[in-house]
DNA sequence: CTGTTAGCGCGTTCAC
DNA sequence: GTGAACGCGCTAACAG
């Protein structure tokens, strides 16, 4: 046999079976369990995979198999005190169900999307999509293609693909709720990325809650800290008594921004946050916000791509409960009707 | 041909080049640069590939080329705010570099770390190591198998691995002389993972301090703001009049149980941070620290992989400065001697 | 410049 | 129960 190139692999299943004299396929036989082995040549074999410190090669293995034994995820932003957490809870699923896990980030920037899940389909079973911006046809055709794949915090309605959300709507109505009974009637709302449906989702509740005399104001902004402090500026002309920011991120940015500006909070301005992202062991978790069940996000999501993978798909889409977490930055306000 | 199982992969180099006339090595050709081909064939191949919606297998080119385009990263807590940004950092780096990143947690379990190094070794290209706890011997191994990898945060002393590190001994200085400046005499260590190196460095600058004269207290603690809580009550017998934390966190933890014992901060005790966890949004920065360049980190971090995996290894140590952050937590002691 | 051929390491069918 | 042979999809050497 001629060697052409160098041999990236140290030691292959061959090694092995030559050093416990036995073929390879009895080998594969006995890492694999797929058919009943001699005991004796079992127990050579183990001994000599022990000795050389053999591990079967993933590409290989992959490509007989036609399984690559790793699961995709894509992101909007790694840097987003969201996804860790999510991530965890992730790969602690797929590695418990022998799976690895390849991430990959958009950077927040949807354009990319398409480009980034098929390179992940290249090398990946599955699919956790988390917070696609991609358009709804784009994901269609993704699912027709039958790539395995889960969405998380969107749901398209009429695709057959599970998914699994926040309930961010429920989420908003909590907070319209609170901010009614305490006498508002002015809100303004910092927006977050337009394509987004999460976002979408809060401002249906908001406009929603026009029912429970709530008037909105919607002022573009965006999803980072930044946007918020830059965009903080825009709120008082709206005459809105309280603000509801996309997330958490936006409210302390925001909340910089009011502080430089001489407006107190939550005296002159109420503020709400989304997502629960403040620490509690600041021991002054002081924004008022809705808090998202992240881990158990992340767990079930995994767990419906698990299912998926094995062929028991659970197309129901999943809606998990926010609940509303009062802090100092809401108040009456100042001149109640 | 037979088809014995059910063929996982869509279309094929195979189809494509039947599509456009020719052989699948041509295919390869053109999608690789690999060798000159007739500019009317290149046309067709892509033409079908686009067609087709083409992609190549990973595992297939993985195999062929003994190369996987993936590199490894194992860290010891995805949920440790500590991370993402690096991470957000080397995915940057490694698909700017054609790469995939695969990402590993070891749940700060030092014990699983060689077995999940050994799995992503199983499907990357190079590897890049957060914070190993694992035993010199270990990595001495590893490195000696010939394996591309990248120390993060550790210096081995004599293991000629690229590594690079934040400057954690000159860290600790700076908030030593910051101390010493104030009028500190004794001062607590909330102390980090035992095994840890960066903790090492934390104590071995703290020790140096002496010559300052630092009276030191190490207490074993932890890395997590809820170890910082749970600990912060043996400060006080310790006589000191200020606390170093193994990083922020641990800081925040510590700051929530001092306020619940009525121990006013800094009047009573001066806490003083490390990492710069905490955002700078709040709009109230409070804790003393000294920051970390975690992007710069992430960044030469994955640059280094990509080099040594060119072959241009650079075994020289890096080591990034620390920043020392004055902000609320720290003041003379009460009765300065 | 292009098609044919072999082999990457593994799982798997088919004979023994 | 076990080994030999083949093919997964692709790239690289070879021949034309």
């Amino acid at each position: 046999m001629r060697r052409l190139r160098a041999n990236t692999q140290r030691v292959t299943i061959t090694d092995v079976g030559a050093a416990a004299g036995v073929s390879p396929a009895t080998v594969s036989r006995v890492l694999n369990g797929t058919a009943k082995v001699d005991a004796a040549l079992a127990d050579r074999v183990q001994a000599a995979v022990r000795t050389l410190g053999y591990r079967p090669n993933a590409a290989a293995q992959g490509l007989a198999k036609g399984r690559w034994g790793t699961i995709g995820v894509l992101v909007p932003d790694l840097a987003n005190p969201y996804f860790p957490e999510i991530l965890k809870a992730v790969s602690a699923v797929a590695r418990a169900n022998g799976h690895r896990v390849m991430i990959m980030e958009s950077e927040e920037n949807p354009a990319v999307e398409p480009e980034l899940v098929a390179d992940l389909l290249r090398s990946c079973d599955g699919l956790l999509l988390c917070s696609p911006r991609m358009p709804r046809d784009q994901l269609v055709d993704l699912a027709d293609r039958g790539h395995p794949m889960v969405l998380v915090n969107r749901i398209v309605p009429g695709l057959a693909v599970p998914s699994i959300s926040v309930d961010f709507y429920g989420g908003t109505t909590l907070i319209c709720g609170h901010l009614a009974q305490l006498g508002h009637r002015d809100v303004a709302y910092l927006s977050g990325p337009e394509s987004s449906w999460a976002n979408g989702e809060r401002i249906r509740a908001l406009e929603a809650a026009a029912a429970f005399g709530l008037r909105l104001t919607v002022i573009p902004c965006g999803a980072t800290a930044a946007d918020g402090y830059t965009t903080a500026d825009q709120i008082r002309r709206t005459g809105a008594t309280a603000v509801v920011t996309y997330n958490d991120l936006v409210a302390q940015g925001t909340l910089s921004r009011l502080r430089e500006l001489g407006i107190d909070v939550p005296t002159d301005l109420s503020v709400i946050g989304f997502d629960n992202l403040s620490l509690d062991w600041t021991g002054q978790a002081t924004l008022t916000t809705v808090s998202m069940p992240r881990d158990q996000l992340g767990r079930q999501a995994a767990t419906l791509l698990e299912h998926l993978m094995t062929g028991t798909p659970d197309t129901n889409p999943h809606l998990l409960p926010m609940q509303l977490r009062t802090h100092q930055t809401t108040a009456p306000p100042r001149h109640p009707i």
